[in-house]
DNA sequence: AATCAGTTCCCGTATGAAACCTGCTTCGAT
DNA sequence: ATCGAAGCAGGTTTCATACGGGAACTGATT
């Protein structure tokens, strides 16, 4: 399954339409079961928590995946109420244009502070859309607190396959 | 299956009746076997306990889930005698007419301290039926405690794959 | 039979979203 | 450097939906 990969900045225009980057394309066509050569795919926009200035985007088959997970815990426990309350009533379908656009409604845009344009940010199984400043920001903080890990505690050593933790 | 998503304001009139949003009819249709094109889904009304201050609507394929891990416990057991008295009593079938509203009886207008307008919730396989208000005091809960969860111990770390739990 | 409350059906209308169309820019191949 | 295709962006039109008003129907009561 291909992934969301890269960086991309586009404009929004006053409807709040804005393309998705090309490649999203691709990966969002693949996603989507019901997606048939020469209609257009849908994805599923999160806006999780206030504090979080940012979009996530989802394929069809990738939110499903998330969904399965949620669905294994009990009906009617905390966890599962607190759960559907940030990954369903906290996000909507956005369906694709002919032109490779989606639209964020105002309420979206408010919401993470987007005017005339946003950038797109591939993370694997779901991209992230955000105002091009606070995305910048964002990252420099990524980048400071990767540097506070010393060599030992660094989260490039969770990186190992089951086979070396046997070991 | 399509799920129940997003967050969607309206009003109420007079009469008690209110739109159900576009999105939501869609997956009402699909859930309803005895739907075709052209007609009326119609969906289940829950108002479980007087502390919840909201509606809670199911497809008919999704109550049916419900009322069928119900059926699983033992007859004339009071687990089961409680449950039928929180599912069933207290719930009532609901049609949807050709404008794609439904209309709260003025009891169930009162029982959840409706007035003009109505919010709908998404939660996947059910929605929330909310007075605006009395939403955003939940939500608000909703988000300070989640706020008070740790890092280590997250309703999104419940979102592990049976894979990884293993290993 | 007459009244009345509650409900369903059938409209008209306004708003906002989705579909359509059309240029401009970028990029890759020749 | 030139050409063609694809990506991007913008404006306009069309249509679905939300929402309210009013008429017709029900059936309960006196």
């Amino acid at each position: 399954m291909r992934r969301f990969r890269g960086e991309s900045l586009h404009k929004v225009d006053v409807k709040g339409r804005v393309s998705i980057p090309a490649q999203f394309r691709r990966v969002l066509e693949e996603g989507d079961p019901d997606f048939k050569s020469g209609l257009n795919p849908s994805c599923v926009l999160v806006h999780n928590q206030k504090s979080k200035k940012c979009l996530e985007g989802y394929s069809i088959s990738s939110i499903n995946e998330v969904d399965d997970l949620v669905s294994r815990l009990p009906r009617y426990s905390r966890d599962r109420e607190i759960l559907e309350r940030m990954l369903n009533a906290q996000s909507s379908y956005a369906q694709i244009d002919d032109n490779g656009r989606l639209v964020l409604s105002l309420k979206l845009r408010q919401r993470i502070e987007i005017e005339s344009e946003a950038i797109f940010i591939g993370m694997g199984d779901k991209f992230q859309v955000w105002e091009p400043n606070a995305y910048r920001r964002d990252m420099e903080q990524i980048e400071y607190e990767f540097n506070l890990y010393d060599e030992k505690d660094n989260p490039f050593n969770l990186l190992q396959s089951k086979h070396s933790l046997d070991a």
